[in-house]
RNA sequence: GGCCUCGUGGCGGAGUGGCUACGCAGAGGACUGCAAAUCCUUGCACCCCGGUUCGAUUCCGGGCGAGGCCUCCA
C-alpha cells in the first residue's frame, strides 16, 4: 500500500491517453491539477437490483480510478459516483412493493435496501469505494439554486409549475457551448429524429425538465422561482448539482465563483446510452450556470452489454442481476465469484460491445485458477510490469493488459522488463547495454523444484510482479490460500475425510493395486475433489467444479 | 428518417501501412501405472469491390452485414 501523499516516480514518465467522446479521438490526458484529479461517474438509480450491465461502468471506472491513483498518488484522485434516490421509477416501485405504507416510508425502504444491495454487489466485484457517493436528496438546495441561476440567465423558464431548460436560448448566452456538442448533433437534427410526444407546457420540443411539481403524496421540496407548490428535481440537474458540490466547490469553484476555469473537472464517465440526452443536458446546465465553456475536459463512455447475443430485457427473460450471478444458480447452473465476473468484464475493451456468456465466465475462472496457482501467497510489491501499465495507459486497454499478465504467468518478456524497470527505479542499474536477465519460461507454473536458490528467488519475484500488476486491474487481490479457504468453506468439504482417502489410496498405490487406487480416485471425484499425482509421488488435490 | 459504432483464425479478443498479439478449444511431444496438472512444439485470420501506395487486415470511397442512440435505461 502506498502512503497517501506519495507521488510515484512513474508520474513523470507515464503517458495516459484517453478516448474523449467530445473530440472522438484519443488524447493525452493532462489533469487540471495533478494534486486533485477529479472524476465523476453517473451511479445507479436505486429502485431495483443492479444488473450486469450496470456493473460494467462500475468496474471500468474502478480500473481508471486505480490507474489514476497509481499515476498521481492515492491521495490526489477524487472520484464521485452519485446515487440517484429521487426518481419516478422509485416512486412507482415503492407504491407497488409496499402499498400499505405511506409513500415516503415506502420510498425510504426501497432506496435504503437497494443502496445496501448495490454496495454489497460492487464490493464483491472488487471495486474500491469512490471518494464521494452523494445522494441526490442531500443536494436539493444546490439544485434549487442552480435552477434559479439558469432562470436568471435566460436559459430556463417557469411553465405550469414546471421549470424547463431551453437549449435554444443557449446561443444567446456568451461563452456557453453549443447544445449538441457532445452528441455531435445539431438542434435541427435532433428535432428531425424526435419521436416524443411534446408536453403542452413546453415552448419547444427540445426543452427538458429541471423541476416538476409533486402531487400531494409524492416526495416534494420547496420549489425554486416562487413556485408555490412542492416539487422535485428532474433527472439531469441532479448530476450537475452533485458534481458541483463534490468536485468544484471544494476546489474554489461553484456558483459563487466567477472564474470559469475553476468550474471544470477532469473526467466524466458513464454508459454510452447516457451521451444523449443525459450528458448533453448536464453540460448545458452546468456550463450555463457557471459561465464555463465545458463541464469536464474528458468524456468517457463504456459500451453496452448483451446476454448470450441478445439485448438484455425483462421481456426476453435474460435479465441478469449481479446478485443472482453471485448467489444463485440461474446463470449457467452455478454461482460465480465476483472476481470471475470482473475478469470476464475486463476481457473486452470498455468501448466495445460485450456479449455476456457462460463460456466467457468459465474461461475467466480457468484463468484465475491458473494465476492463483502461479502467485501462491506472494505479497504485492511496489513495481508493476511496465507492459501492463503501458496497456492500461493506452485508453484502458485491459485485453492487452491481460495478455501481458498471461506472459508474466509464463515468466516471459513482460517479467524481464519488469525486472529491468525495478533496477532503473532503484537507481542501481548497471551497464545500460546489458541485456535483461530473462526468467526461465514456465518458471512460475511448472512443478519442477530446482534447489538452485536463484530459481526460487526468480520465482518469488515474478509472482510478486504478477500479483502487483494484476492488482492494478483489481484482480488477484487475495492470496491463493485465502481463495482456497473460501472455496472450501463454500463447498463444505471435509478436509480430514479427503486426506484419509488420499492416504488410503497412497497405500494402494504403494502395492501397485491400481484398481483400488482408481476406485478411491473415483470416490474423491464424487465428493467434488480432483487429484494430481506429481513426480515426487506427492498427491495434491483441488476442488472440481 | 437523422446521428454513431463495429465486421479479425473453430470461439473469445487486442493491434498494426511491411515484422509472433493473447486466451480457450484442436494437433503432436515430454512426464505419468493410468489420469490430471505442468512444460515444449504446432495448424488456423483480418466481410466484399474499387482507389492511394513499392507494399493494406491497417488509409480513402462504395457495397453488404451487425449493433447502438434519437424515448426510461449503464
Amino acid at each position: 500500500p502506498r502512503p497517501q501523499d506519495e507521488t510515484p516516480a512513474e508520474a513523470t514518465e507515464a503517458r495516459l491517453r484517453l478516448y474523449n467522446t467530445l473530440t472522438r479521438r484519443k488524447e493525452d490526458f493532462a489533469p487540471i491539477d495533478p494534486n486533485a484529479v477529479r472524476l465523476y461517474v453517473c451511479g445507479p438509480t436505486v429502485y431495483d437490483f443492479a444488473h450486469i450491465g450496470n456493473a460494467r461502468p462500475v468496474i471500468v471506472f474502478d480500473v481508471l480510478f486505480r490507474l489514476l491513483r497509481h499515476l498521481y498518488g492515492a491521495g490526489h484522485v477524487i472520484y464521485t459516483r452519485n446515487i440517484t434516490d429521487v426518481d419516478d421509477k422509485i416512486n412507482a416501485r415503492a407504491a407497488q412493493e409496499f402499498p400499505a405504507l405511506p409513500l415516503n416510508e415506502a420510498i425510504a425502504k426501497v432506496t435504503e435496501a437497494t443502496e445496501r444491495q448495490f454496495h454489497e454487489d460492487v464490493a464483491a466485484l472488487g471495486c474500491l469505494r469512490p471518494t464521494h457517493e452523494p445522494r441526490a436528496t442531500q443536494y436539493i438546495d444546490q439544485m434549487r439554486v442552480m435552477i434559479e441561476r439558469l432562470i436568471a440567465r435566460g436559459v430556463a423558464y417557469v411553465a405550469e409549475d414546471h421549470v424547463l431548460f431551453s437549449p435554444n436560448a443557449m446561443d444567446a448566452l456568451p461563452g456557453a457551448p453549443r447544445y449538441g456538442t457532445l452528441a455531435h448533433r445539431s438542434l435541427d437534427e435532433m428535432l428531425a429524429g424526435a419521436r416524443v410526444e411534446v408536453a403542452p407546457y413546453k415552448r419547444d420540443p427540445m426543452d427538458f425538465v429541471l423541476w416538476k411539481p409533486s402531487k400531494r403524496n409524492e416526495p416534494g421540496w420547496p420549489s425554486p422561482a416562487g413556485i408555490g407548490e412542492l416539487g422535485r428535481p428532474g433527472w439531469h440537474i441532479e448530476c450537475s448539482a452533485m458534481s458541483m458540490a463534490t468536485l468544484l466547490e471544494p476546489f474554489g469553484g461553484g456558483l459563487s465563483c466567477d472564474d470559469r476555469s475553476r468550474n471544470v473537472f477532469d473526467i466524466h464517465g458513464g454508459g454510452i446510452d447516457l451521451v444523449f440526452p443525459h450528458h448533453e443536458n448536464e453540460i448545458a446546465q452546468s456550463c450555463c450556470a457557471f459561465g464555463s465553456e465545458r463541464m469536464a475536459n474528458v468524456w468517457m463512455h463504456n459500451g453496452f452489454l448483451q446476454v448470450e447475443g441478445e439485448k438484455m430485457s425483462k421481456s426476453l427473460g435474460n435479465f441478469v442481476t449481479i446478485h443472482e450471478l453471485l448467489h444463485t444458480t440461474t446463470f449457467g447452473g452455478r454461482k460465480w465469484s465476483g472476481e470471475v465476473l470482473r475478469l470476464a468484464m475486463l476481457r473486452t475493451h470498455y468501448r466495445q460491445p460485450i456479449d455476456w456468456t457462460v463460456k466467457a465466465l468459465e474461461e475467466a475462472e480457468a484463468t484465475l485458477d491458473r494465476w492463483y496457482e502461479a502467485i501462491g501467497d506472494a505479497e504485492p510489491v511496489s513495481e508493476i510490469a511496465p507492459s501492463v501499465l503501458d496497456a492500461l495507459a493506452d485508453d484502458l486497454n485491459t485485453p492487452a493488459a491481460l495478455s501481458e499478465l498471461h506472459r508474466l504467468a509464463r515468466s516471459e518478456e513482460a517479467a524481464s522488463r519488469g525486472n529491468r524497470h525495478r533496477e532503473e527505479a532503484e537507481g542501481r542499474r548497471g551497464d545500460p547495454g546489458e541485456p535483461p536477465q530473462p526468467f526461465t519460461p514456465g518458471l512460475l507454473r511448472s512443478a519442477r523444484n530446482d534447489d538452485d536458490g536463484s530459481t526460487e528467488l526468480q520465482r518469488a519475484q515474478v509472482a510478486q510482479i504478477l500479483k502487483t500488476s494484476a492488482n492494478l486491474l483489481g484482480l488477484l487481490q487475495q492470496t491463493r490460500s485465502e481463495r482456497q479457504a473460501t472455496a472450501l468453506s463454500e463447498a463444505k468439504i471435509d478436509v480430514t475425510e479427503i486426506n484419509a482417502i488420499i492416504a488410503e489410496r497412497a497405500e494402494a498405490r504403494a502395492t501397485r493395486n491400481w484398481a483400488e487406487s482408481d476406485r478411491l480416485r473415483d470416490r474423491l471425484a464424487a465428493l467434488g475433489v480432483a487429484i494430481k499425482d506429481n513426480k515426487d509421488d506427492v498427491t495434491t488435490w483441488e476442488l472440481k467444479r
